[in-house]
DNA sequence: CGATTAAGGTTTACCGGTATACTCGGGCAC
DNA sequence: GTGCCCGAGTATACCGGTAAACCTTAATCG
C-alpha cells in the first residue's frame, strides 16, 4: 500500500504538500502542483489511511448508529423493519457526506461510551434509547448526538421524532367518527415517557373530546410482536362489554390482532375495527389492509443525519435541535362502522 | 481523556508495561505490577484508543458488513427483513468477539475496496454481491472475506449459504405430491448464477423427476417486492392452461401473489396453491399462512462470523471455507390439492 | 528603496499506541 | 568464580498522517 510519503517522493514534493492537496487546501498549493500530485495519486492508487488521519487530526469521520442490543430489549436487535429501514437510510446519507458508519448495539451505557471514545467517533445517532440512558449517554461522551423518538428528555439534547401524540389523537378520532363508542387500546407498557405513552395520551384525549372514556379493562398490554398480538386479541374479545374497535400502537400488533380476531370468528372490519401505527409494509400485506398512521421513516433518517451534520459543523458549540415530523392517517380497510347489534 | 502515558506515569512504570498489561502479555509483567496498573486504569477510566492501536499494530479490530447500496439494487438498502436480521445477528457476534462493525453499502467495487483499505479493515462479510463483483472485491483488498449466498464462485473464496437447490426441489416435490400437474414458477431473473437460479434448478428438477415439465409460459418474472408480486398474480392467472400451484422464490413474493390471487377471485389454497421460500415473518402474517422453506438466518450469520474469525486467526494463510446450511419445509396453509375441476 | 506581505512550500513535532531490541540484577550449573 | 540464562522492565523507533511554525522568493507599498 502506498503511503503519503510514497506519493510525495514520486511527485517530488513534501508530505505536507500532498496532504494539503488531498485535503483541498488549494490556496496553499499551486495548480500545477495539484495536478502533478493528483496524477501520482491516481497512478499509484493511493488511498488515505483513515486511522492515521483520525489519530492525527482528532477527527475520525466516523459516525455511530446505536440500537438496542440483546441484553436490553430481549428481541433480536434490528429485527424490526423500522430500525433496519432507518439504518439503511442513515448509512446512505452518512456515506454521501463522506463519513463512515459504525453499527453498534447498546447493551450498557458504559460499554457504548467506551466504544465511542475508543474510536473517537465524531457523532452518534441513537435508536430506541430508554429515557434514563439518554442522559447518561449524553453525559458519558462529548460529541454531537441525536436521539430518535425520545420524549420528555432535556431540550439540550437533540432529538428527531414524530407527532406521536397527534397520531394517537387522529386514530382515536377516526374510530369515534366511524361511530364506535367502545374503543380499546393495545400496546406495550407506557409507564415511562416514550412514543407509546404519547400515542396513548393522544388517543385517550380524542376519546375524551368525544365524551367517551377509555376503560381500564379495554386497555390490553402487548409487546410489539405478532404472536403476542395474536394472543392479545383473545383478551380484547374477553373483556366485559368488549370494544368494537381497537387502536394498536404498532402495525405489527395490529396485524397480529387482525389474525387473532379473525381466528376467533370476529371478522374485521365487520365486527371489529382496527387502526395501526407506523405504516410498515405489514399493514398492506394482510387482508383487509390496515388503516394506520403513516410516519416517514426515511425522512426521519434524513433529518437525523442533517441535525447531526449541523452539530458536527458547529462543534463544540452545542446548539441542540429538536425536529418533529408529521404523521398522516392512511385509510385502508380495517376500519368500519360498529356492528349493528353489539356483541356481549 | 487519559492516555497510556498518563496511566504509566501514575503507576510509576513505562508505557510499554501498561501496554503489555492491557494486551494480556502477562508473562512479561509481574503480578504485583499488573494489579497496580489495573487499579490506575480503573481509577482514571482509561480507554484504549482504537485508532492509535490500529495504526500501530496493523490490526484494526474492524469488520465490515457490506450490503447492496442504492445504486446497485434500486430498492432501499437493508429494507428487506433478511438482510436486516442478518446484520443484527452479525453485529452481536462480532461484538462478542471484541471486534467492531462497520456497516457499508456497496455502490461500486472501487469505492468499497477503498473504504476497506482506508480503515485497514481486518475482514469483511458481503451480502447480496453479484457474481462478477465477488471476484473483483476479493482481488481488490487482501483480507479475509466471507460472501453470503453466492453460488458458482471460486472455491478459494469463502462462502456461507444454504441448500437453495434442495429447497427448490423440496418445494417442487411438495406441490407434485399434493397432486398438482400444472405448476408455475414466480421469481426474479436467473440468467446469472445465484440463489434464484439454484432454487429454480431444483424446482425444475423436481418436476422433471415427476415427469412434468415446467412450461415457459408458467414462469413469471417478478422482483422480490410485494407490489410486483400482486401484479405478477394476474400474469399467472392469465397464462394458457394456467397453473394450479406456484412456487415463489421468496416469501414476500408468495405473500403478494396470495393477495393478487384472492383479489382476482382465486382463493388459496382452494383454487391455487402457493409455496414460498425463506420463512420470513410475512409468511405467518397473511391468511392462509404460507407453506415455505425455512432457512436459518441467525445460523447463517453465526456461521459467517465463525468462518471470518477462523480466517482472521489463520491470516495470511488463506484457507477458504464453504458452509452450506440446511433448509426445511414448513407446512402451513397455502398448499392444498388441485381444484377438482381445473379452471381454463 | 527598504520593509512588508503573499504565495507556495518545507520542517518539525506530535497524535497514542505497539514491536523489537536492549538493560539489569539475581540464580544456577560447572 | 564466572559465564549464562531468565524474569521484569525500559528505550527507541516507528505506524501514516496533520497542525503549526518556519522559510524562500517575488511582488507590493509607503
Amino acid at each position: 500500500m502506498p503511503t503519503l510519503q510514497d506519493v510525495a517522493r514520486e511527485a517530488g514534493v513534501s508530505k505536507m504538500t500532498v496532504s494539503n492537496v488531498l485535503n483541498g487546501h488549494r490556496d496553499r498549493v499551486s495548480p500545477a502542483t495539484i495536478a502533478r500530485v493528483m496524477e501520482v495519486v491516481g497512478r499509484l492508487g493511493y488511498v488515505r489511511n483513515a486511522t492515521a488521519r483520525s489519530l492525527s487530526a482528532r477527527r475520525s469521520n466516523l459516525v455511530a448508529l446505536a440500537f438496542p442490543g440483546r441484553d436490553t430489549g430481549g428481541i433480536e436487535p434490528l429485527m424490526n423493519p423500522h430500525d433496519s429501514l432507518f439504518l439503511g437510510e442513515v448509512e446512505a446519507h452518512v456515506t454521501e457526506a463522506g463519513l463512515y458508519l459504525m453499527a453498534h448495539s447498546v447493551n450498557s451505557v458504559e460499554s457504548t461510551a467506551n466504544s465511542l471514545r475508543s474510536w473517537n467517533v465524531d457523532g452518534a445517532i441513537f435508536l430506541g434509547t430508554r429515557a434514563d440512558e439518554v442522559a447518561a449517554l449524553h453525559r458519558a461522551y462529548e460529541a454531537p448526538m441525536v436521539f430518535i423518538d425520545n420524549h420528555g428528555t432535556s431540550p439540550q439534547i437533540s432529538n428527531v421524532g414524530i407527532e406521536d401524540r397527534l397520531g394517537g389523537r387522529l386514530a382515536g378520532r377516526r374510530l369515534v367518527e366511524a361511530g364506535h363508542r367502545r374503543i380499546g387500546f393495545v400496546g406495550p407498557a407506557f409507564d415511562e415517557p416514550g412514543v407509546v405513552r404519547e400515542r396513548h395520551a393522544g388517543f385517550a384525549q380524542a376519546l375524551a373530546e368525544a365524551g367517551l372514556e377509555l376503560r381500564p379493562e379495554h386497555v390490553v398490554r402487548c409487546n410489539a410482536s405478532f404472536d403476542a398480538a395474536v394472543d392479545a386479541a383473545r383478551q380484547v374479545l374477553a373483556a366485559p362489554q368488549r370494544p368494537t374497535a381497537v387502536f394498536a400502537t404498532a402495525d405489527i400488533i395490529a396485524a397480529g390482532l387482525l389474525k387473532g380476531f379473525v381466528r376467533a370468528g370476529c371478522p374485521v372490519p365487520d365486527q371489529m375495527s382496527i387502526i395501526g401505527f407506523d405504516d410498515l409494509e405489514v399493514a398492506r400485506h394482510v387482508t383487509p389492509e390496515i388503516t394506520t398512521l403513516h410516519q416517514d421513516i426515511p425522512g426521519k433518517a434524513r433529518a437525523a443525519v442533517e441535525v447531526l451534520l449541523a452539530q458536527l459543523a458547529q462543534w463544540p458549540t452545542v446548539r441542540s435541535e429538536r425536529r418533529v415530523l408529521g404523521v398522516t392517517l392512511i385509510e385502508r380497510g380495517s376500519v368500519g362502522p360498529p356492528p349493528a347489534i353489539p356483541i356481549n
